[in-house]
DNA sequence: GTCTATAATCTGATAGAC
DNA sequence: GTCTATCAGATTATAGAC
């Protein structure tokens, strides 16, 4: 990330101090970005606002961001790495405790419970991330590789319910963002579709991978 | 459409002219409303730009609303009374074609369809009605309470399927509007989720009301 | 009921001094 | 890298003439 060393000191590896605390400000900004947009909504980010909330003019933004979208682009990005993360984070949970690790059945519902979580807990990112609400918005090429990625990261965590069907995928994410919407919608702050989850992604194992209930199912 | 009679002549009940017109013209800035507001994203409405298309300075349209909230409202709840219709409408179909008007199964089929047309054939309007993203936006009481009879109209329609458990209606909704909702946010104008929809309610009407797919079910 | 005029404020973005 | 100054325009909304 900050590989370009412009001041070569004796070091192996010399962090360029400059750019390291430029990208500190940049992320500074963004966080600040987050905080504005939690308040007043995903449309609500004003560049004087940004400004006001990290100490600087509005106007100096610019020196780190050369517009608005690139700041939307910068939290896309950033978004979809915790998305991203937080789906991973599926595969190394207890290895031996209650459960057996490779129970495919208690995976999914973690992993539904991880995609819940990780989208009712900030709405206002799930709706930068997985709804087109901004019109102008295109996230950047290199932001858009990283959604592509966290898609394929979740991919691959269902695969291991067994469930590989592109249309099976498709039915197991409409059954997901629709709890989760739900939730946000009707029930902001509440748990009226949380408490529902296991018994919707039972149904659907049941549809996509029955033999997942079999008394002593073998896999493949 | 166009029942209202604006010349009555020697009728009983003579129509307030000055009322009618008036009503007429704040329909049709509702109406321009919704045409920016498809071309412009929900919050991209400007007073400017809704007076240049009904033909007037955008400060006369105050003779008609007091606020730009109050235009929100007005399409809200004309969106509301649009969603009503239509799930009522899934009553009065065929009732001695092909299927039978009171099997349920069929029943649930064409009212997800309903349902998932009705939203996709308009994802702004999808925006407004069903998922709170205007800020500030709060429906007044007459509006709201439009809301609520839908969906009370849209509990009566799939009590009908046997649903009546409340979790049971969650679940039901939460698959309808996740069909949906990925249907609008990741293949627009296509139909990737259309194509599940019957697979999909299957599922959940196994689920939920596994009776009517029991040979000669009789219901209750 | 529609207009002109205008208030009062916010918007994103640029130029150039330091 | 941050500032001042400023552009060029948008925004909603009100006052008052006609």
């Amino acid at each position: 990330m900050s590989a370009r060393n412009e001041v070569v000191s004796p070091a192996p590896v010399p962090p360029d101090r400059r750019a390291v605390r430029r990208q500190e400000t940049k992320d500074e900004i963004v966080a600040a970005a987050w905080d504005i947009v939690r308040d007043e909504g995903l449309a609500g980010l004003a560049m004087r606002d940004l400004g006001e909330r990290v100490g600087m003019k509005a106007q100096s933004i610019y020196s780190y961001f050369a517009s608005k979208h690139e700041i939307y682009d910068a939290m896309f990005h950033e978004g979809y790495l915790a998305f991203a993360a937080a789906n991973v984070a599926v595969h190394d949970i207890p290895s031996d405790v209650a459960e057996p690790a490779d129970d495919p059945r208690a995976a999914a519902h973690r992993g539904a419970h991880r995609f819940f979580d990780f989208c009712t807990s900030d709405p206002v990112r799930y709706q930068l991330l997985f709804q087109r609400t901004i019109p102008d918005f295109v996230p950047s090429a290199r932001s858009y590789a990283v959604a592509l990625e966290a898609y394929e990261a979740m991919r691959s965590q269902v695969a291991i319910f067994g469930i590989t069907d592109p249309e099976d995928v498709d039915l197991w994410t409409a059954m997901l963002t629709g709890l989760t919407d739900q939730q946000i919608s009707n029930d902001p702050g509440g748990d009226r579709w949380e408490r529902i989850i296991d018994r919707a992604i039972d149904m659907v194992l049941r549809e996509l991978a029955p033999s997942i209930f079999e008394p002593t199912a073998e896999r493949n």
